[in-house]
DNA sequence: ATTGCCT
């Protein structure tokens, strides 16, 4: 709690010193927002100008003593931003409204932010998921662009309209194209009848069209993916330019800072009127922050920018209100059934008569072919009428990740969102900022790829103050990377799934719930496509071998998997080349393939599900780009060799020397700041000096 | 080899 006052002491003084918004002037006048605890209640805002001196400890200690006693009420109500004419009454009615998007009170980040952004300032705002961000941005820039003299608004919806499709005056970058979209829908909600113009680029649509839309309806406010914008920016031909912008907006900037976004990101601003010319003001919204991706904050945004934080630095970035288990797998093949063992606990206690809302999952996986190999699973699972007859019969079972067609990618999120229970496979495509009502769970197949990854899934349950829960399936070879890629997070072992720890290679009775478990998911996955199981075992190559303790452990794992868990007879192939370039040899028990015939042959032979059976559909294309293959087809089956049997294969789970420790972790706080994200900028702590005594155990 | 992102 200490540390969490001191960040909150130093910022509140530092706020001080900052000329007086109309925001801390609201603050004093209104009544103090009833905040469900203290931990969101508390908020800092404070400059970072680089010239600001760093306190010491010692200081902020004073200040904190000086500064605690009085907490400014920071949260206001929408229907007082109607004073001083600070937002337009039509977008005040907008947002309040019970038949329109029916909010009362701002959040944290919203009341925080706004003035700032009205008043033009460059901000990076960090606030945790799920708590309004996107608003946080739309009623301020929409409102920006309603101050501007230049915009005229008057007469759109005749044919003299004086928007057209060089008139945007705002920009919206997001790194996924549903994202995109959400925050589309949203801008039009808060932009209704104010006779603004909000428009949408993003890739897998037809280029022509949105071009079209953009010059016959005009454009004020601009939202899309990298690639869609740079594509249309810097062809002049379309016609569609910026040269009036004024505000750049970077939702998930932290995302769209990192490595694979911010060449196109840095194209789309060279593309954008010089800011010397054209005051541009620019935004950068993310839950999360790592240390290492500030330097391209501080060098993207102007000197004296503004750092609004409502993530206390003490504090692990996800909601206490979303309870996080970590699930030990014996082996990869056990996520499946521990995952339908989760959800069919859930729905029998509600059968029971617990107050319990439907289960509606999201289950990550960190491959594309993994999640379309589990939603397939799923799927023929689910046409059993013993399933369809139990209390799981109404889920719907869907998929998305990025190689889906953009029809299908959308078709599926539109399903989840309307779904009242059921299961979104899916990829990290969905993992920041979408917003699905209602998520009561969400599962992470594997460790993640970063910190970052695990805390924006997480985010896709608890939203808007609801309930959620978090469950990370991990295979023990696992422990290490997860404590040194992910750090300090909340998580208590759960031992409550029993399936997660059967050994599959045996035969079981569908006299016991697991067994039923057990066969219905082995069986669900034999009558998976094999060509997409070969996929699916070449994805989590890469993923594993990072993953896992030694490539030799990881491929074990791999291989029992695809021969006991997908019932497969061989092993897929890997190329030598392919073999050399993961630093992988014989010795880690991958089937080797021959180079030479596999190009001869091109692509894989198909070889046996063992058990597949016909009269299903096989999941197979229902839509996948590309035939599901991007670059280079690899990955066949090894001829011959061993048929079937299993014994070749090493058993997974040596144990030696874990303890299974019980559930305790719980949410703690230790004195020091559980602040990460450093993992560049200075040496990690080591995971175990940064933990107290009661502090997280996992 | 692994996510997402203009054709």
């Amino acid at each position: 709690m200490l540390g969490t006052v001191r960040r909150f002491g130093v910022s509140h003084a530092l706020r001080a010193t900052a000329p007086r918004s109309i925001s801390a002037r609201l603050a004093t006048q209104l009544p103090k927002w009833q905040a469900p605890s203290t931990l969101s209640s508390l908020a800092a805002t404070r400059s970072l100008h680089s010239s600001f001196p760093r306190l010491s400890a010692a200081t902020a200690q004073a200040i904190v003593e000086e500064a605690e006693p009085s907490k400014p009420a920071i949260i206001t109500e929408f229907s007082d931003l109607a004073a001083d004419n600070l937002i337009h009454n039509k977008i005040i009615k907008n947002i309040i409204q019970p038949d329109r998007m029916n909010l009362k009170t701002m959040t944290e980040v919203q009341s925080l932010t706004l003035n700032e952004i009205v008043k033009g300032d460059d901000i990076l705002a960090q606030a945790k998921t799920g708590t309004g961000k996107t608003l946080a941005f739309l009623v301020p820039t929409l409102q920006n662009i309603l101050n501007d003299p230049s915009v005229d608004v008057s007469k759109v919806g005749r044919r003299s309209a004086r928007t057209g499709p060089s008139e945007i005056r705002a920009l919206i970058i997001s790194p996924t194209r549903e994202l995109a979209e959400q925050i589309a829908v949203e801008a039009k909600k808060v932009a209704f009848g104010t006779g603004l113009i909000v428009q949408t680029a993003v890739g897998g649509t037809q280029k022509r069209a949105g071009l079209a839309k953009i010059q016959q309806e005009g454009c004020h406010l601009l939202i899309g993916t990298p690639g869609r914008l740079k594509d249309i920016l810097s062809d002049p031909w379309t016609g569609v330019s910026a040269p009036k912008l004024n505000t750049l907006i970077l939702d998930e900037a932290d995302r769209l800072l990192d490595q694979g976004f911010a060449p196109d990101v840095e194209e789309i601003q060279s593309l954008l009127p010089d800011p010397t010319k054209v005051d541009r003001q620019t935004l950068m919204f993310s839950a999360t922050v790592p240390r290492e991706v500030m330097q391209m904050v501080r060098q993207t945004l102007k000197p004296d920018f503004k750092h609004v934080n409502t993530v206390r630095e003490d504090e692990v970035p996800t909601h206490h209100r979303v309870p996080q288990k970590l699930v030990y797998t014996r082996g990869l093949e056990n996520s499946l059934p521990a995952l339908l063992e989760l959800a069919q606990n859930w729905q029998k206690r509600r059968d029971n008569g617990e107050e319990l809302r439907p289960f509606k999952a999201i289950a990550y996986f960190n491959s594309t072919a993994e999640t379309k190999v589990s939603a397939d699973a799923f799927n023929n699972i689910a046409r059993s009428s013993e399933f369809r007859h139990s209390s799981l019969g109404n889920m719907r079972l869907l998929e998305i990740n990025s190689r889906l067609t953009q029809a299908l990618r959308t078709r599926s999120a539109d399903n989840f969102r309307k779904a009242r229970e059921g299961i979104l496979f899916s990829s990290d495509v969905t993992a920041r900022g979408m917003d699905f009502p209602d998520v009561t769970h969400v599962v992470q197949i594997g460790v993640p790829r970063d910190r970052e990854t695990y805390i924006h899934r997480l985010g896709r349950t608890g939203r808007a103050g609801k309930e959620g829960e978090g469950w990370l399936f991990m295979h023990r070879a696992e422990q290490d990377v997860y404590r040194k890629r992910l750090g300090r997070l909340p998580l208590a072992l759960d031992t409550s799934l029993e399936s997660a720890d059967a050994d599959l290679s045996q035969t079981f009775s569908n006299d016991t719930s697991v067994g039923k478990i057990v066969n219905q998911v082995t069986e669900g996955l034999s009558q998976c496509d094999g060509a997409t199981k070969v996929k699916s075992y070449m994805g989590q190559l890469g993923t594993t071998t990072g993953n896992f303790n030694s490539k030799k452990e990881a491929i074990q794992a791999l291989n029992q998997m695809f021969t006991v868990g997908y019932n497969m007879q061989s092993l897929p192939e890997i190329s030598p080349r392919l073999m050399q370039q993961m630093g992988l040899n014989r010795i880690d028990g991958v089937s080797m393939g021959n180079g030479s015939r596999q190009r001869r042959e091109g692509g894989f032979s198909r070889g046996g599900d063992r058990g597949s059976r016909g009269g299903f559909s096989r999941g197979g294309d229902r839509g996948e780009r590309d035939g599901f293959s991007r670059g280079g087809d690899r990955g066949g089956f090894s001829r011959g060799g061993d048929r079937g049997e299993r014994s070749g294969f090493s058993r997974g789970g040596d144990r030696g020397g874990f303890s299974r420790g019980g559930d305790r972790g719980s949410f703690t706080r230790g004195g020091d700041r559980g602040d990460r994200g450093d993992r560049s900028s200075r040496p990690r702590r080591s995971f175990d000096d940064s933990f107290g005594d009661d502090s997280f155990r996992f």
